[in-house]
DNA sequence: ACCTGAACACCGTTCAAGT
DNA sequence: ACCTGAACACCGTTCAAGT
């Protein structure tokens, strides 16, 4: 039922997770406790159901802009997934933020990895498309350079430290992904993964 | 009390932290849960103290590391910081597992950016005194590695990704800081953190 | 078929009573 | 001074009874 996603949302901002009954959301959505329990076997499934939406929501947006990357240069596909990541995250910053409590206790991890799996196949595709370089071990790669950026992304926002505003991540994290992959591209003799 | 940080730890690993109770606690250290209270206001208090001891210990080791890399070069920086936190992460993984999801429920957000910050003092002092190159902006730029190598190997480590063993990490975050510095030294064109 | 809400089990926290 | 544990308020979840 969409009321109980929208009430879901609209306590985990009010109150934060901590204080995130089924009591208040069934409340703020209109329907007895026992109605809740019809459509959710329990608070973690309901807390599970948002979460995925809201995943699933972003990954998307990623993916379409992953899309319009490819063949292109190594610089510009840096630039460009950086970019993505960074537009679909603040494009719903607040429920992210709210949602970062929740997603710990959840069966948090499963979740992330399904995610960053899903976000690292359209990027090993992008790189494998490269038109100035190629990589070894393109799924590998593609998988770090996700969970670095969304890790990296997750931790700035939820500190809400700032120094650390928007622009400054894009810059750093452009130089970090840029760096990263001219390091890993075939044929450089440094910093091999494996010697 | 130490018997309660001792009690807290196992009845974490044993049962998570769902089911992380003052009673099991209290019963675990052989107290009553009356005793518990004198010592901790709540029970947010005494997870948060356990973080806190937890996090102090891991620092510290990376800050004795951090020492012995003073005046050395950009890429001996780069590979011993990322040695330093893989070493200090792995000397108690499982701890490290357990205390994640907690983290995020208690003040986390806070208890990171402290540790952040304690960190990438000792990253900026390294940096400056590199042997062949300087940067600017090394506050920032510190910050950044450190939340960076922490978070990625936090998320890895949580998602139990077989795919991402330990030295598979260690040699990517290698080749991202690594390259991630190149970009940022000062003189290098490409990649500048402002336009 | 779908909804309701009293009832149950359990947890965090307190505080009057013990030593 | 320090410890105890019954008692209270509150939350997740169930299910017999309603519509």
């Amino acid at each position: 039922m969409a009321a109980l996603f929208e009430a879901s949302i609209q306590v985990l901002q009010a109150v934060g997770y901590r204080n995130f009954t089924t009591t208040r959301v069934a409340e703020r959505a209109g329907v007895s406790i026992g109605t809740l329990y019809q459509y959710f076997p329990n608070r973690q499934a309901l807390i599970t159901s948002v979460i995925e939406r809201y995943l699933d929501e972003r990954i998307s947006t990623i993916e379409q802009h992953c899309r319009e990357l490819r063949a292109k240069t190594l610089d510009e596909i840096a630039n460009g997934f950086v970019d993505a990541v960074i537009a679909a995250k603040w494009a719903r910053i607040e429920v992210a933020r709210a949602l970062h409590e929740p997603l710990a206790d959840v069966g948090g991890a499963e979740l992330v990895r399904a995610a960053a799996a899903r976000t690292a196949g359209a990027v090993a595709e992008v790189l494998h498309s490269c038109s100035d370089a190629s990589f070894r071990e393109e799924d590998r790669l593609a998988l770090l350079i996700v969970i670095s950026c969304s890790s990296v992304l997750q931790t700035a926002i939820t500190e809400q430290s700032p120094p650390l505003d928007r622009e400054t991540l894009r810059a750093h994290l452009r130089a970090m992904i840029c760096g990263y992959l001219r390091q890993m591209r075939a044929g450089n003799s440094q910093g091999e993964p494996v010697r």
